[in-house]
DNA sequence: ATATAATATTAACACTGTTAAGTTAGATTA
DNA sequence: TAATCTAACTTAACAGTGTTAATATTATAT
């Protein structure tokens, strides 16, 4: 009697082919320019079948981002496992954190731009990825402080400088390519190098 | 035979009618949520009238933005005047930058995010308004440098990582207005103390 | 085999940006 | 003044959009 566990798992697959497939046409042509008929088109399915898995292109939008959410979660989480330097640690998050955003530049876009526009409510509510991910930061930040390696103060305001600043650079580069920026890794060292030295004094 | 001229000054007060009505539209319900319709409607012409004077929505899109990067050249060029101290008049242009960015957050986001995914070529070419901004934040740098009150560094990489902190700062706060920040204030401030305290080590 | 439930599709609605062709009104010339 | 020209504007149309309601198909359970 396994049929309905069965039929689950159809259900289950047919709902990831449709998000493999948003997200790649959601990131090769941006999410405005793509259509429901072409998500249809690519899976072979009628345009209505995907309002049977998804409330409508915005929900999409927003499986899609929560998926992005988790791969950078589990890129972070790697390098949790180094207890030595905490400073350290917090310096190559910071690399791993833009990096991700520039390997995925269309996907960071989606989901820290764009999604924010047609969603108020953001995902980063209670016990969403986005809250484990900020929680990641809380944590790093945390130790750092507690090693006494940052100025004594407030964890949270800490935290939002540092998002702040590798939010802004990476944004910079995806969005703004053709500025006469410095060596790119250059300028992405500096600013985290800079940002947690400014957090020491 | 001033009829030429008042034929020339009635088509710029009607390209300046539809860039005012593209921009209250654009801002208050979103570029992609405003069609040509809306705006036509608004002014009281019909849709293709607008094709007359701009070559398609993104080119409206570009002209509002222009508008937003000269208010914006504006409020920072009124800060120059106090010679004073370079390192304070670095922090006032950190916070009008980021203020300017709160107090039109649809504009911002329009011009600093939005556009560049409408138009590759982003408007900070030699000679534009875009390229006028950031000439200004070269002087205020290049101001800092010389007078040794920052690490003597690249005036390229240290202008951008200022522009990465306040450009982040701004997008976060607008773009995730339920996150649980820190005091909006205290935010910014400690954003770009931090920054410049890093650059001064 | 038949009834039932799950899944998928067709057709339609009210929109979208944009183009080509047609119209109107005002200035210029004869 | 009458004819012409030209700039400004509009109408109609095309191919496309997200989404819904009604319909059809398929697979399961009785």
């Amino acid at each position: 009697m396994g049929t309905k566990e069965r039929r689950a798992r159809e259900k289950e697959q047919l709902r990831r082919q449709i998000l493999v497939a948003a997200r790649e046409l959601f990131v090769n042509e941006g999410y405005e320019s793509v259509s429901m008929r072409k998500i249809a088109n690519k899976i072979e399915y009628s345009p209505t079948t995907i309002y049977l898995y998804f409330k409508d292109k915005a929900d999409l939008l927003n499986s899609v981002c929560q998926e992005t959410l988790l791969n950078l979660l589990n890129t972070l989480e790697h390098l949790k496992r180094d207890k030595s330097d905490p400073l350290e640690t917090l310096r190559k998050s910071g690399r791993a954190y833009v990096e991700f955003g520039l390997k995925y530049p269309q996907d960071y876009k989606l989901t820290f731009v764009i999604r924010p526009q047609f969603q108020k409510g953001l995902g980063l509510e209670e016990g969403s990825v986005g809250e484990k991910v900020f929680n990641y930061l809380r944590e790093m930040v945390s130790e750092c402080i507690q090693q006494k390696r940052f100025r004594q103060a407030d964890v949270e305001t800490t935290g939002q400088v540092l998002w702040s600043a590798v939010h802004g650079v990476t944004l910079l580069l995806i969005d703004f390519p053709d500025f006469p920026w410095t060596e790119k890794d250059e300028l992405i060292d500096t600013v985290i190098h800079t940002t947690i030295e400014g957090l020491k004094a």
